[in-house]
DNA sequence: ATTATCTATAGATCTATAGATAATGC
DNA sequence: ATTATCTATAGATCTATAGATAATGC
């Protein structure tokens, strides 16, 4: 029964990344300890020697999402470096992302659940948040200021915004005009550059 | 026990009132049948007379929840006639629509659960969304076409991403950046009119 | 000897149902 | 007589804990 020190370590991540998969499949509350130590091939009664509480992996699955999503947008904007953000566009705004809520955005599938939960699933949200900001305004050409760029903040709105109404609806059409009438929103931003700045109030 | 039967109709709609309030707290698994009942001054025994199971009182109160978002929608637009797109972002890209998660928008508070329900529920959001966006559309001056503008739809997808994004993290600065970002690339669009349309793709 | 995992279970809660009750509606 | 609501409970499931087991790590 028992296993080595490092197979236990192991198991512990494989809980963890199962959790930040089934999570995003089911929400937090959607899916309980039992079946997620299952799917990390083990059986519920050892959860307890690896997690403090079922808040506690929601914590740390949370932040494994997260960052598992941050290095999802690097690699894209790696593999394309002439048009970075096109590149991510290119993934996130796709009928293949609004299916796959496992694997996909974190903040799309549970950024509502997160609101529920407390400051340190909150600060994860925020740190892989900023962590969007940060790619996007570099992208923008933005001079890495001291804050994130109102510009960044309305292309990320848009672009999680357009994926949850697409996966809200039942109409595949109108599920992909969403997509797309957000990918041309950001495209144009994009390339009015530094252009015509200015709110109207 | 027994009440008339306009009063049990009254009572099976105050069900659906509170249920439509409370899944936008707490999400649909995040509470039970018996908080449900207690909410509405009934026992929970009763439930069953009045719906089928769960899953009914979940489709209608997203029904419920739907219409009345969008009633609110038309009602800040009917007291500024003049400028109806501005009294909506005024309320919806607010920090009071960010705290009050119990009143605020459906899309926002359900979204991501919706994605995990059946299609009756999906069907209930692709109506309410669509009243969203002939809404947006008449506002924008947008031919009423056969189908929904792409330009209302980046709209729609940029409030709908900054509200769950500014309800995703702890800093309440970064909150109001994310609305406000949003409020003024609303703002931009609205302004540019009929100006330089276009996807670069 | 320690400990990662397993079996088993406690106690709470969840959805759903059954039967009693008492006031309405015929 | 009908029926809206209540009390009570069945059966499943959920989080969490206790104790047994057996292989590791000293």
């Amino acid at each position: 029964m028992r296993v080595t020190r490092a197979q236990a370590e192991q198991n512990r991540q494989k809980v963890i990344d199962v959790a930040s998969r089934l999570f995003r499949e089911h929400g937090f509350d959607g899916i309980g300890l039992k079946d997620l130590m299952e799917g990390a091939g083990l059986t519920h009664g050892a959860f307890y020697k690896q997690f403090a509480s079922k808040d506690d992996l929601v914590a740390q699955a949370t932040r494994r999402a997260l960052e598992s999503a941050s290095r999802r947008w690097s690699a894209a904007a790696a593999a394309n470096p002439q048009d970075p953000l096109g590149a991510v566009i290119a993934f996130y705004l796709s009928m293949e992302h609004r299916a796959k809520r496992m694997d996909g955005c974190p903040v799309v599938a549970l950024g509502a659940d997160a609101a529920r939960q407390g400051a340190k699933v909150k600060a994860s949200f925020e740190a892989g948040i900023t962590g969007y900001l940060e790619m996007l305004d570099g992208w923008l050409g933005k001079a890495d200021g001291e804050e994130p760029s109102g510009e960044g903040m309305a292309i990320l709105s848009t672009m999680v915004g357009a994926v949850v109404l697409s996966r809200a609806v039942n109409d595949e059409r109108l599920s992909k005009q969403f997509l797309q009438a957000a990918a041309d929103a950001v495209r144009m931003k994009l390339s009015a550059g530094d252009a015509p700045q200015g709110p109207l109030q």
